[in-house]
DNA sequence: CATATATAGTACGACATCGAACTAAAGGAG
DNA sequence: CTCCTTTAGTTCGATGTCGTACTATATATG
């Protein structure tokens, strides 16, 4: 095997094994979720309650790393359970704003109280070690491979 | 904000980061793969290559972490395509057995030079460090969540 | 042997996501 | 002002994945 060959070996082992434990928290955040609320739509919430509303669509869609008919498509079933509430944008005649309406936020402050109690059964404090430890290679990871998609 | 409400924080941070970490690259990879493959479909590729064909499509779907179901459909992909051969299993008359094509082989081959080619550009000497620092710990994170999944 | 339980794979429907093509509005160049 | 380019959001079709329910075969229990 050569050099190339072996690269990609691990390369390969390391983005698998990355993918695999993104497969493994999402099925497990998606069972702590209620009422068939998707991970993805959960973590639009989410975004809106921690960083403020008010954003656009084509925001939201550049911060969860998705697509623009996907975020039409998240909004539009958010909307639909009267989550969020989708409006023009007074500045720009092209663009909409989206705010959390109070039962948004209700259903966030509960969704994340529930995950938090099933995340906590399997998560110790081994896990939180591992986790404090090797975030800041994480973050410098996502930031380098952010800057160099083409 | 309570401890709970820390923790949930940071959990939902640290599996956050590795959802676009996954996301980012496993775009880059799509981009790489000629023919319109997709990256999970290559991944099958790569396995029966790496461990050996002649593997039940259950027992590819437990290494891959997906579906049976999933696995029918990915495994009549790759059938359609000539890269995989699906045979009953002469031991077991409710089994099926997969084997490579040399059609197949040849695919994943060329897959690999290729996508190792386009990930040399972007993945560095830093990058590389990283991801052997950090490898040990990602495959224990791994182990704990695939032996505590409900 | 007969019945019950478990396992391999499939069928069906639902849904999230994507890429390409489209509409509408904003901004810039002449 | 007019035309061109860019940007925001949507529509459409395709695809990967999942959960539930189903069939067929194997294995265990009595």
């Amino acid at each position: 095997m050569n050099d190339t060959n072996g690269f990609a070996k691990e390369v390969f082992g390391f983005f698998t094994e990355i993918g695999i434990i993104n497969q493994l928290s999402t099925t497990l955040l998606a069972k702590s979720l209620p009422d068939g609320v998707h991970p993805s739509h959960f973590s639009i919430l989410n975004h809106l309650a921690r960083l403020g509303d008010g954003k656009s669509p084509n925001q939201i869609a550049s911060a969860m790393q998705v697509t623009k008919n996907t975020m039409t498509h998240s909004l539009k079933v958010l909307s639909d359970r009267t989550y969020i509430e989708v409006r023009p944008d007074p500045q720009d005649g092209r663009g909409k704003l989206v705010y959390l309406t109070p039962s948004g936020r209700s259903f966030r402050d509960g969704a994340i109280a529930q995950v938090s109690a099933d995340f906590a059964h399997i998560f110790g404090a081994d896990q939180i070690a591992l986790m404090r430890r090797i975030g800041g290679d994480l973050e410098a990871m996502r930031k380098h491979l952010d800057n160099n998609r083409q």
